[in-house]
DNA sequence: CCGCTTCGTCGAAACGCTTCGACGAAGTTC
DNA sequence: GAACTTCGTCGAAGCGTTTCGACGAAGCGG
């Protein structure tokens, strides 16, 4: 492994100038820069990662924390993923996804305080988030993916929500559908300040009543079987619903199966719409599934840009923006059975 | 941030003395450390990982080597990651997963020849894989998930696909099926020299031709539509067939759909195998589907292992293993239609 | 009680880079 | 052409650890 003064020898410089020649902080001449350029090539010199990271007190390694819970990850994480990869990489940074278990603060304590990173990404917050607190107290510049329930301090990136229920609402409304049911995560999610999920109870709310709809809401568990489950609730409750929102990756094709085992047709019978799903999830599905499609891979690089933005820059400035999820309608959704057929109230 | 010579100034001993403490490389009284402890407790000490990194010339970091494509990471490969951080986090080791894409060989290089990774596991290997040759050029240590075609040289962790289509055929001979057709990846994939695909197809022949039946197998895109297009092609192949094991995650919910299209029901007309499969994933379908589970997380675990034993015991050891999938009968399977109800031959 | 290990600790030299101050040489300003 | 800058380069001092050699102080066999 050559070392810079290796290179600094065979072209016959000083040190100090081929780290300039190499991170450009002072000028120096052409005919310089080809000797040491050429006598790296030559040697094939590569930088040592830890001895520029501990002088320069910078690694030039963010960090991606993502808690990787059994579900796995899917089209929309990894589409946000690689986003936040090309754009690290654009501005100079290396990207590394650490997978933190919820339980184990300490260990992301030790990771925060050895300046291994220079920033990260926090995915999944929650609206009361310990992590955040642990980062911030370890001095480590953050970007959040979510929102905690206070958002003044803190840069984040975040699904706007309230536009999103508010245009799949819309969507079926403009259908003619009036009773729709809300199939929101499991009532233990809910308690536990998921953010997501309250936010979207809280805009399907608003955006039923603003139609002057009765809003319906089922907590689902994140399973096929809860899926089954919170459609038989859903009738019970609103027997004659025509359409069913859902924000449940995993419940959704339980709904599809006991829609099915019930006899009832999607969309000609029922329609379904599935909020923040990727093209490769919706499409599984049969028919394939009318979805309010997130966002990913914008949401991945603008929260690096925000990241490196912040390091690079002087300022501590605050990044905080909202990305609503784009509707893409596939066979999924209809006009509800001739009874309302203009929308018509029943 | 503290650092050791605070440390050493409060505890009233030198820094190598608070080092040796830390590192446990030489003796320490007891009273000393006690000091050393209280101190480091103090002021808060985190040592600084590029310092030790530097100095000691390793990161302690392992690198998981994922390529991500847009499909995302099932939960079989979520398995696998975390079994793979806990075993590092044993060994006292960080993992960090590093989502390199395919194109940037450079990119590689410079990542491994920067010595920021001790170790790294590569995941998808494929038969002819140029990153390991880039990988072993930079003299990193290495494991593979998967094979390449000359295994002599390397250790490797992988499925043993021969074992476990053996056992899924042997569950669907056993029930009386003879007309099985395999589902596998795509010709695309195929021709690619991805072994997983070409494993399995060798072994479905081995396997079905050691039962005296005739193997049919169909290369299937990964999509819904792709199952859909492989459910038609086979039933043109063998229309009477019974039995269907697929290799495809992503093209089996559209097998499925197409046979419901078709009128046929799961599993009374046609069983349904789906191989190296997730229990959530085998949930979401409806029936459930019956399917040979992979071994994720002990593979994970078992290619850290491996990595640590080689970085930290002196030999270059390899480290070949074969692990199977495990049969999980869920509802997709059943005896075939009373035609041949006790297996006998069509 | 004399020479020998073993124990516990220290000081100093790396590790491979960045960055600061200095300093000739050359260019600019009046 | 004297007094300043700016340019291009160098040497040296860190950055915060680990690790090596050294060395008193015990402990021990004879």
């Amino acid at each position: 492994m050559a070392t810079m003064h290796d290179v600094a020898r065979l072209a016959q410089v000083s040190v100090s100038t081929v780290s300039y020649v190499l991170t450009g902080t002072r000028p120096i001449s052409q005919a310089t820069r080809n000797k040491v350029l050429a006598a790296m090539a030559q040697l094939e010199y590569q930088p040592n990662a830890m001895a520029r990271g501990l002088a320069s007190r910078r690694s030039r390694i963010l960090g991606l924390l993502m808690p990787m819970d059994e579900r796995g990850l899917g089209a929309t994480e990894t589409a946000f993923v690689t986003g936040a990869a090309a754009a690290a990489s654009v501005a100079g940074y290396h990207l590394v996804l650490s997978p933190v278990g919820g339980g184990d603060l300490d260990d992301l304590r030790r990771l925060a305080s050895q300046r291994m990173l220079d920033g990260v990404v926090l995915m999944e917050v929650q609206l009361a988030d310990e992590r955040v607190t642990v980062l911030q107290e370890a001095g480590v510049p953050l970007v959040l993916i979510g929102r905690t329930g206070d958002t003044s301090t803190l840069s984040y990136v975040d699904i706007d929500f309230d536009q999103t229920v508010r245009e799949a609402v819309a969507h079926l409304v403009g259908l003619g559908h009036r009773r729709i049911v809300y199939v929101n995560h499991s009532a233990a999610t809910l308690a536990s300040g998921y953010g997501p999920a309250l936010r979207t109870r809280d805009a399907f709310t608003a955006a039923m009543t603003g139609h002057g709809l009765e809003p319906v809401m089922i907590a689902a568990e994140d399973s096929a079987a809860g899926g089954r489950a919170a459609l038989a609730a859903a009738f019970a409750q609103a027997p004659e619903l025509t359409a069913v929102l859902a924000m449940n990756e995993t419940a959704i094709f339980g709904i599809l199966g006991e829609l099915t085992g019930r006899g009832l047709s999607v969309p000609d019978d029922v329609s379904v719409v599935s909020m923040v799903t990727s093209p490769q999830v919706a499409e599984l599905a049969t028919p394939a599934l009318t979805a309010m499609t997130s966002p990913g891979s914008a949401l991945g690089r603008i929260a690096i840009e925000a990241l490196t933005r912040h390091l690079d820059g002087p300022a501590d400035l605050r990044h905080q923006q909202l990305l609503p999820c784009t509707l893409e309608i596939r066979g999924s959704t209809a006009q509800p059975r001739s009874r309302h057929p203009l929308g018509a109230d029943q």
